[in-house]
This record gives structure tokens, sequence and C-alpha cells, in this order.
RNA sequence: GCCCGGGUGGCGGAAUGGUAGACGCUGGGGACUUAAAAUCCCCUUUCCGUAAGGAAGUGCGGGUUCGAUCCCCGCCCCGGGCACCA
């Protein structure tokens, strides 16, 4: 700072490169040194400045200073100590007290955001990067044209002992040079995003701590080994209190009973309302509460709180949920050491990309807390992450109730029943892909279930008489059963239940054609259904009399030599075109398909009178001759 | 603005270098039925053609290859997520 007494000012940058284009200096309203910065001369306005950004919500501080940037000038100035260089400081809404040191060097020839705000006060502006030409938007020309914001890559300029430095390196010189001089150093910046963790509603975990005046915390305090070595504290009405979080013997807290756990529609929590706990004499010692309508307890331990009536958001739970449900009834810690080995953390996590920032970030973050606390064994928590998609609307926009294009899953249920409602949302497409929901569609997949019923029971119920305990499939069906085994256990492990389910339904058709359905192939079918369709299978299974369930009858395994074909088909192509196709041993050879193919009735008025340069023969597919 | 996806028939989609459109829906025709429902069979990318057959075709423009929905380069469009993060 130029006036020495108020110490150095801590910026954060990315951009140490340039230094020498820094024209004034931004704190965010809320930065601690912004009162003492502020000379008598300014300080209405900066006042007056921060008042108004404190009235604005996040959001609508975002947005309005999205489209234009606001802010006061202090007074007071800063000393680049590249360059002796004397800069204003300014107060600005635009940067953010919650990242970095919340205070900025601003160069606007080089950020955007900066190049704004210098324009909007018609501060100063020293271009220090010479970008390539190739590299500027509209050629070289436009460089020299005012103004003009350069944010990518090049050589440094107007910074004296750097200059024609690549940007790349004169990050690091100038960051050595000012770490040797004590004025600054490299450092990694870490940033873990802001996520509110209470809400005003009834359904939460309640916060175990309670409010109390700052003498009964000191008394509370004096017994305390595990409390924080600053009090949170909270001012209201001209009364602070004092958070006391409640000792160990006293958790968990529990929700009270409540008439109504409603929103209270004026903005507290619901359970401010529920006077007997919420204003309690509370006893410091062993965490036990009365209500305050009740006559004082006896003893020094009891003082007069009032507890916290948020509760914890849904993410609370959902950060540690897979780790609780390892050893959901321990006493004394998440779960047990021995849970934690067995178990492992969740193999394969699926979840909407809504979910790709906040809670994940967070989920992430606690398992690396309590990895390193030694809780649980695991570096990171979900070593496989799925994007699944979202079931649109009919309309191909996704659902919501003010769009009314909602479709309530327990009317599909009752009309179809919850195996096809299942069957029908993995047949619409792709798991990760956005489906829109097609009411007409659903008859398809409710038809295939239906098929293998009959294929299974008569009408009546009884076995379908096609059944029989002995004889086989046609070989051509059997084959088909061997390819879909393989075929539904590669598409699960693959995710891609679409085309697993469409395997089966071209079984299913071939099945429909046979004379004779042995039990044992029908046993497989049911086997490779259960997972799709559990109920339909478990009754089928039972009816077929399969052995105990077919959740546990494990997973059929195909015979790879029932996959090998004796015969193939083989297309015949014409300089790359597609004229023909034949079916052939798999033994034969190029130079008999070659034979075959210059006689092929479809392929003579392409190849007659012409020679054959050259042939492609892919093995088992095609032939290609080009003429 | 940044980061992810994606673009294929009337529709959802399949095919990851080798027959484009599997499977399902819709539509059309037929069988069974007194009739209907249910079920089964056939057809259903577009254009030309009575047909046999031919041509075009996977957002657009190039490229690689005997061969490209698939690989490469350059665009356009759509969806989602994030966003004053210095």
């Amino acid at each position: 700072m130029e006036n020495k007494a108020l110490g150095p000012l801590k910026i954060f940058t990315t951009r140490p490169d340039t230094l020498f284009g820094c024209t004034y200096m931004v704190l965010a309203p809320e930065h601690p040194l912004v009162g003492a910065l502020t000379t008598a001369g300014q300080r209405p306005e900066v006042e007056a400045y921060c008042r108004k950004t404190a009235a604005k919500s996040d959001v609508e501080r975002m947005s309005e200073a999205a489209k234009e940037k606001s802010g006061v000038f202090t007074g007071s100035h800063a000393i680049n100590p590249v360059n002796g260089a004397r800069v204003p400081i300014w107060i600005a809404d635009y940067v953010l007290m919650g990242y970095g040191t919340g205070a900025i060097m601003a160069v606007p020839a080089h950020d955007e955001r900066d190049f704004e705000f210098a324009r909007t006060y018609s501060l100063p502006m020293i271009p220090v990067i010479r970008g390539t030409p190739e590299k500027i938007h509209g050629g070289a020309g436009e460089f020299e044209r005012e103004p003009f914001v350069y944010t990518g890559d090049g050589k440094l300029i107007n910074s004296p002992g750097y200059n024609g430095l690549d940007w790349a390196d004169a990050k690091k010189r100038i960051t050595a040079d000012l770490a040797g001089r004590g004025l600054g150093k490299g450092t990694v910046n870490y940033k873990l995003r802001d996520w509110l963790f209470s809400r005003q509603r009834y359904w939460g975990e309640p916060f175990p701590v309670v409010w109390v005046s700052e003498a009964d915390y000191r008394h509370a305090a004096a017994g305390r080994a595990d409390l924080p070595a600053a009090p949170v504290t909270f001012a209201e009405h001209g009364v602070t209190r004092y958070a006391l979080p409640l000792p160990d013997a006293a958790l968990p807290l529990e929700l009270p009973e409540v008439q109504s756990y409603l929103p209270s529609g004026n903005g507290e929590s619901p359970l401010a309302s529920v006077t007997d706990w919420l204003e309690i004499w509370f006893n410091v010692g062993t965490g036990a509460a009365l209500p305050a309508t009740a006559p004082r307890p006896e003893g020094p331990a009891w003082v007069r709180a009032r507890r916290e009536t948020n509760t914890m958001p849904q993410w609370a739970g959902s950060c540690w949920y897979y780790l609780r449900y390892l050893d959901p009834r321990n006493p004394q810690a998440p779960a047990s050491d021995a849970a934690l080995k067995y178990w492992g953390v969740p193999d394969l996590y699926v979840g909407g990309a809504e979910h790709a920032v906040l809670h994940l970030l967070y989920a992430r973050f606690w398992h690396k807390v309590l990895f390193d606390l030694g809780v649980v064994p695991q570096a990171e928590p979900f070593p496989r992450l799925f994007h699944q998609g979202i079931i649109l609307g009919e309309d191909g926009v996704k659902m919501s109730k003010s769009r009314g294009n909602v479709v309530n899953p327990d009317d599909i249920i009752a009309a179809y029943g919850a195996d096809t409602l299942r069957l029908y949302l993995m047949f619409l497409g792709p798991l990760e892909a956005m489906k829109p929901w097609n009411p007409k569609g659903i008859e398809g997949v409710h038809r295939f279930l239906r098929k293998i019923w009959r294929e299974c029971l008569t009408e009546e119920g009884g076995r379908n008489p096609r059944v029989a305990e002995s004889g086989q499939l046609s070989a051509d069906t059997d084959k088909l059963l061997h390819e879909t085994i393989r075929k539904v256990g590669e598409d699960i492990e693959a995710l891609r239940f679409n085309t697993a389910i469409a395997q089966m339904m071209i079984l299913v058709n071939a099945l429909q054609k046979e004379p004779v359905l042995p039990r044992a192939s029908l046993l497989h079918v049911l086997q490779l259904l259960a997972p799709f369709a559990p109920h339909c299978s478990e009754e089928l299974w039972a009816r077929l009399d399969g052995t105990g369930s077919v959740t546990t009858a494990g997973w059929p395994s195909y015979d790879p030599a029932k996959l090998v074909a004796q015969t193939m088909t083989v297309v015949f192509q014409v300089n790359g075109k597609m004229r023909g196709d034949t079916v052939v041993p798999v033994s034969i050879t190029e130079a008999e398909l070659v034979a075959l193919a210059s006689q092929h009735p479809k392929l003579i008025p392409h190849v007659a009178g012409k020679t054959i340069k050259r042939c492609i023969y892919v093995k088992g597919k095609l032939l290609n001759l080009l003429v």
C-alpha cells in the first residue's frame, strides 16, 4: 500500500506475467481492509456502495453485475511491486470475497472483466502481451486499434526486464523474482464450491446446536474440551447469541413430533413454532433438556437455551449413506472397520448429470476427509461413475409439473405392472441419453412379456403343452439361445439394457415357432429375463418348477462351441457397391468365392467383359471386386 | 463465455471401418372370429419403374480408404451442465 501503515495488500492471480499491465486494484465490498482504505472524501460513496451490494442477493448480484460492472474508488493507492507504479484501489462487486483473497490486480488489456470495468470508469489500459498475429481475431491490425482486450498467449512487451519472454516463462520468472524479494510466492489454490448447509424445513437432520448467552457459553466451555477455538456467534435484535454444540452423550438429536411439518410460510423453519422443543432449559454437562415453561431445574449446569431451527439439507445424508448402509445400527462409528473393508466402496455410481457438481464434489470431499481421519480405508469413494439420462415428457422437454407433461409411474404400474414399466424404461434407448416418453411404445414391451408368459403357460394357467421335459430346440434356435445368453450378459456389463432386451425379443420370436420347448431352455430364458422383469420371471420360474428362486439361480452359461456357424453369408461387392450375397460353408477359400462371385447372376452385369484388378476378402463377411 | 453430450426412416432407436435402418412403435394389407378384442402372417427410408431392377441416402463442406453413420480437418444446428473463480 502507498500508506505503509495499512500493511501489504494480498492478492491472488493466475497471471503474474501481466503484472506490468496492472492499472488499478479491486477489493470485494466485504473485504476487511475496505474501511481502513477509504479516505474521508470517498467515505459516503463507498459506504453507500457497500450497503447497496449487501442488500442484493447472490443471484441478483451476479445477474445484474454480469450485465454492467459497477464500483467505486476508495481514494487510496497501492504500489506495484514490480515497477513501483502507483495504482488506484477500487471497490467492486465483480470481485468475490469467497475466492482467492477477495482482492485482485486489474489488467484491463488482458482480462475481459477488468476491461469492461476500465472502460466504464475510463481507467487506463497497458498492453503487456503481444499475441502472435494469427491468434488475434481480425489479424494484427486489430491489435493496434483501441480499445481491445487480448486474453491469449504471446510474448511480453512494456515489461522492463522481461520483454520478449514467452508468457509461460515470464510467469515463472516474475513469480521467482517476487519470491526472492519476499513479496509473493507461487501457490496452488484449491476451491471447494460453497453449498449452503441448512434448510428451513422439517425433514432433515436437526443441527445438534443450542444458542445461549455469552456468560452461559463461557460457563459451558469451562467443562468442554471439544469446542472450537473461536465461538460461533449470531447477533439478532442487538443480542449476541453463542452456538453451543450438544455434548456427545446427547446425540443423536432427533426431530420433535409435530402436528404439521408443512412450511411455516413466514420463511422460518417449521421447527421454530414447536415452542416446547425450541425454548428449553439445557444441561450443559449432559445435554439434557426440559421445556422452558417448566420450572428451572436445580443445579448450576442448567442454562436457558434456544435450539437451532434449521435442518440439514438432503446431501447431509447423501454424502455418506453408502458407508452407513454397511452397518446401519452401529452406535460407535459410521460403520465398523470390518464392514468397511469387507464391502469396500461402490463399484459403480449411477447418477444424473444434475448431480455432477455439487453432490459428487461434496460426497467425494467428505470421503477424502474421512480417509484422512482414518475412518475409511479408501481414498476414493466412486471408482466408476455413470451419468444416466433423464426421461423427458411426451413433448420432448424435461418433465415438470408446471409444464403439465409429467407421467406418473403409479398410473403406468396400475395399467401394465411394474415389470412392464421397468422394462420399457430400459428399452427406450441408451441409458445415458435423454429420451422422450412415448405412451404407445410401452405396448411393445408389454406384448413381449405376455408373449413369454404364453410360451410357458396356457390361458388357463396350466403348462403350455409344447413345454417338454426332454426334447431339443432346432439347431438354429439353440444357437440363438446361446448367442442371447452371451449378448445379454455382455450388454448388462456395459449397461446397454436396450439392446439386451432387443436380443431377448429376437429369441422369444424364434421360440414361438419351435414345435417343442424344452423346460430347461425356458428356465434359461427366465434367468436372463429376471434382472429386467423380476416379478414376471419369478412367477413363471415357480410355475415351471424351477429350483428355489430365480434370483438365486445364477446366470446361465453359454457353450462357445454352439456359437460356431457351419455356414455364413458372404456379401459380394463390385467397386465397393453391394451387388449380391450367397450362403457358403465357413471353410470356403477366397479363390472359390471369387469363382462363385463371377458367376453370380446379380454380379454378371457388373463384371462381364471386365478384368478383376483386385479382390478384397474380409473373412466371413464380404468379397469386394475391383474392376 | 467455458465444459460435456448429440444430429440416422413417420417416431424411439440399432450398427464403432465391411449388407445402413436390428428390435420396438405407428401406418397399410391379410388370416382367425357371426362380430370385436386378443393373437398370428406380409409390407412399411426416399425417388424412378407395372415389374424385374435402378438411383439417392446417416446435419453441411472437404479428406483418408477398395470400402466411412463410424477415423481426420473445417463448419452449422440442437440439448444439458456450469458460470464475474482473477
